[in-house]
RNA sequence: GGAUCGUUGGCUCAGCGGUAGAGCACCACAUUGACAUUGUGGGGGUCACUGGUUCGAUCCCAGUACGGUCCA
């Protein structure tokens, strides 16, 4: 018998013991820091950058394991890998955060004025911005913290300067007055993509416009903006109305002549096929008001109040004005037919949910058709790779119909327009360190959070400056995110690096992963009740849970189901490992010395090496392709069927007999789980970090080599092997099993024919694994798997029954299979087409059913007949 | 309304032209010196529906139904 040994690992495997000290050490150690000078190859992710107010979300967590995978995994690869954080100044949601603790002692931004306000936010900032890089660290996050960026930052402002100058030098940057998406709270302009769209319950009336003399009925769901009305409009090809336009007709309310116009735009179908034409409050009406040069009065004020149209509505808020129009209207005689509830699309304001105001205000644009035109291209022909590439229609739907761009935001935070105005109107345009004239103004808005975000592969590297870091480290090599964010972020990164780096895209590659959802599929929102907290998990199951279970569950652009009961999986998961690891070393496994010659060694190391090599190149090329689910599954079935269930097992006879063979497989045992932790190390890096120390006794697994695909270490023939092992221990069980005998109790047994099968240096093995001792009486029960039989001395009776049930069940399972193959090799079709292969394999299965059949029905009448 | 994805065991998802897989859940048995955060054995699916292509379809094509997402 061989010594056990004593071993540095506590009985019980608890997480919380080993994450934040292990942390620490690769902090101290500067594992994670980039080197700028270094000659080795870089790889190189931007991290996504959270909201300064932010707190880590499930969302994040996911993200964050993704990159984590493939920047540890590269750094094991040998490159020079930079996983740079930072955060974002995230303009609206952070000042409505100081502005709310600010209205708590009753007092409002402009109390302040816009300099002390701004430093309140970055006092704010100082004080409890950024929560999330901490949990960032409980996550295990292998980021560079020595190039932590901040979008506000004055480097990064500088590249906002930069950027805006040429854009605006190049004739991409204007001013105009144009409709653009309101939101009466944050009292600012929205972009396209800050508004979502949502069915809420409006009305939908139909009002007489005109008098005795003309009369025509429109149809809107915005009564109250009928006082800014300067025209109506039919189809130009609408039967009903043709006679109508160019005539002028009343506007009830205000009494005023408007015209009748004919546009394309409008839907004969929809309502009565009449519409108001408000030009300053509906984008659609927008249009065609420039078109016909109609006017534009505008009747609400930033506060969506009715302001200015001359009638009693001024100083209602836009929905009790609705009501009030439509009475007076209905009081008029003018309502011809309303409809309420009437369910359409309302935009809302990403940040606060209220109703978008369109409103017709000054506001500055990025002329987005030559920055998308190269976007749109560069994914197009292939320097750009998205992944899974079924995204990319989605991507070049949106990037090919964008919209300019309004950038400009009515805040205090963020970084203010670098665009002066001089007394007669001149308009001066500063870049970085440049002042303007005497006398000039500046611009009060400041840019949309996008705007800065948007250059972040690049102004978090040093640009504009032509710094170490981008020449080492750009263009990034992946960028990891939400298929959520494509278009917010994703688009703008690409528009604005391509412009700013001459055509250098920044990033090679886009990798989408989905949302994590609830363990039902559905979205998790504060209103369901179903979200939860990533760090209350990793609490309860350990970040190394978390990390494999959203790993797990990470199938490319999919989103994915999570529920608790999964992370508590994957910590019984880790437990396993931790309970391997602990029995290898008790058994003295080693990394020491050379790995015997593939070759001398017995079929079970064979088996156990191919199958790593095999899950190595498998994981290594997954792992490359985004395929995080995957390959966590075959880590998963390596390490807990492969290596726990059958190789530890069978192994164990070959310890409990000590000298060479024990030396062997303890050697052996010693490299698979030396291998095995260096390929789980990017997914779990603190246990496989902890265990692996342990176990080898060098300083860190981080910095370790990755194991090399096809190894040359393989041997098909030892998978057949072991699986006609697997096959003859699972019978002996099943037989066991439906005897009633106990799993503890040794039962006395012969195997016959173990030579023919070529199995018999495995007669040790397999009689630990299914507790059989040497068989001295005489045979009571026998079975038979392939050539192989074992014949068993049960000390009490023989279960016929159950014997009985157990073979009638196989019986039926071979004559099933049996009678399958059969009906395929009588189909003339099959044999005359179906390949050689196909066919063989056919052939060969009924052959071996029928051999079954055989065998199974012998048994069956050898069996006395009981009562 | 347009686009797009999906519909596989109780739940969540893989598979995608040659006898249906996983995790969790379920049933039975078991505390054997790595592990009850465990082990062993077991049950459970006409792969939404209807047509078509094929020797053969869960897989390819068309249509239908239902569900999701994005855009309007």
């Amino acid at each position: 018998m061989s010594e056990k040994k004593e071993v540095p690992l506590a009985a019980a495997f608890s997480p919380a013991d080993i994450e934040a000290p292990l942390y620490q050490k690769w902090i101290d150690a500067g594992y994670f820091k980039a080197d700028a000078s270094s000659t080795k190859p870089p790889f190189t992710i931007v991290i996504p950058p959270p909201n300064v107010t932010g707190v880590l979300h499930i969302g994040h967590a996911l993200d964050h394991t993704l990159q984590d995978i493939l920047t540890r995994m590269k750094r094991m690869k040998g490159f020079e890998a930079l996983w740079l954080p930072g955060m974002d100044h995230a303009g609206i949601a952070t000042q409505n955060v100081v502005e709310k603790q600010l209205a708590a002692q009753g007092l409002s931004r402009h109390d302040l004025g816009r300099e002390k306000f701004v430093e309140k936010v970055w006092e704010w900032k100082a004080e409890s911005g950024g929560s999330i890089l901490d949990q960032m660290k409980r996550l295990g996050d292998s980021v560079d913290w020595s190039r932590e960026a901040f979008t506000m930052d004055e480097g990064l402002s500088k590249a906002v300067l930069t950027i805006f100058k040429r854009l605006y030098d190049e004739g991409l940057i204007y001013r105009a007055e144009r409709i653009i998406n309101w939101c009466p709270r944050c009292l600012t302009a929205l972009s396209d993509i800050e508004v979502e769209h949502s069915d809420d319950a409006g009305e939908f009336v139909q009002v007489r416009y005109g008098d005795d003399e003309l009369s025509i009925v429109v149809a809107t769901t915005r009564a109250e903006t009928m006082m800014g009305d300067g025209a109506v409009a039919v189809h130009p090809e609408d039967e009903r109305y043709k006679h109508m336009i160019g005539k002028k007709v009343l506007l009830p309310l205000v009494n005023r002549m408007i015209p009748i116009i004919a546009d394309e735009l409008v839907d004969p179908e929809f309502g009565t096929g009449a519409v108001k034409v408000t030009g300053a409050h509906d984008p659609n009406d927008f249009e065609m008001a420039m078109r016909h040069g109609i006017d534009m009065p505008i009747i609400m004020n930033e506060h969506a109040v009715m302001a200015n149209s001359g009638t009693r509505f001024d100083g209602m808020d836009r929905f009790e004005a609705r009501k009030e129009v439509v009475e007076e209207l209905r009081k008029l005689g003018r309502i011809v037919a309303e409809k309420r509830p009437y369910v359409h699309a309302v935009g809302h304001c990403s940040r606060c949910d209220t109703t978008v105001e369109p409103r017709l205000s000054k506001q500055w644009f990025v002329k987005v058709a030559p920055l998308a035109k190269a976007a749109g291209d560069a994914v197009r022909d292939g320097r750009v790779k998205i992944e899974p590439e079924e995204m990319s229609p989605r991507y070049f739907d949106w990037i090919d119909n964008m919209h300019d761009w309004c950038i400009s935001r009515q805040l205090w935070w963020g970084h203010r327009i670098p665009v002066y105005y001089g007394p007669n109107d001149e308009v001066v345009v500063c870049g970085p360190g440049e002042e303007p004239p005497a006398g000039y103004v500046q611009d009060s808005d400041v840019l949309d959070t996008w705007f800065s975000s948007g250059l972040w592969p690049f102004s978090t590297l040093g640009w504009p400056d032509d710094s170490a870091d981008l020449k080492k480290f750009y263009p990034t090599s992946v960028l990891v995110t939400g298929y959520d964010i494509l278009f917010f972020w994703v688009a703008r990164m690409m528009m604005l690096g391509l412009f700013a780096m001459d055509g250098i895209a920044p990033f090679k590659t886009i990798a989408l992963h989905g949302l994590v959802r609830d363990r039902f599929g559905k979205k998790m929102s504060k209103s369901r009740g179903n979200t939860v907290d990533p760090i209350e998990f990793m609490d309860k199951y350990g970040s190394d849970a978390l990390r494999f279970t959203l790993a797990r569950g990470a199938n490319p652009g999919a989103d994915q189901a999570l529920a608790e009961e999964w992370i508590g999986g994957a910590r019984n998961f880790a437990t396993k490992l931790w309970n391997a690891s602990r029995f290898a070393m008790m058994n003295g496994a080693t990394t020491e010395g050379a790995l015997p010659a593939f070759d001398s060694l017995g079929g079970i190391d064979k088996w156990i090496l191919t199958r790593l090599d095999q899950t190595v190149t498998e994981v290594d090329s997954l792992l490359e392709k985004f395929e995080f689910a995957k390959a966590c599954e075959l880590i998963y079935h390596f390490a807990w069927d492969d290596l726990c269930d059958w190789y530890l097992e069978l192994s164990k006879a070959s310890f409990a007999a000590g000298g060479e063979s024990a030396a062997t497989s303890a050697r052996v045992l010693g490299e698979v789980l030396d291998q095995l932790m260096r390929i789980m190390h990017p997914v779990m890096p603190f246990i496989t970090e902890e265990l692996w120390c342990a176990f080898t006794g060098k300083e860190t697994l981080v910095t370790a080599e990755w194991p090399k695909p096809n190894s040359g270490n393989s041997d098909e023939s030892s998978i057949a092997l072991v699986a006609q092992v697997q096959n003859l221990v699972t019978e002996i069980r099943r037989f066991r099993n439906d005897q009633g005998i106990k799993t503890s109790a040794k039962v006395a047994a012969k195997f016959i024919g173990l030579d023919t099968a070529a199995l018999a240096t495995y007669e040790s093995a397999l009689r630990q694994v299914c507790r059989l001792e040497e068989m001295t009486g005489g045979a009571s029960a026998r079975i038979e798997v392939g050539n192989v039989t074992i014949e068993f001395d049960l000390t009490g009776a023989v279960d016929v029954d159950a014997e009985r049930a157990r073979l009638t069940k196989d019986l039926a399972t071979a004559e099933k299979d049996r009678q399958t193959a059969k009906v395929k090799l009588d189909n003339e079709g099959f044999m005359a087409k179906a390949p050689m292969e196909v066919v063989q394999e056919i052939r060969a299965r009924l052959t071996e059913t029928t051999a079954d059949i055989e065998r199974i029905t012998a048994a069956l009448a050898a069996l006395p007949a009981n009562k």
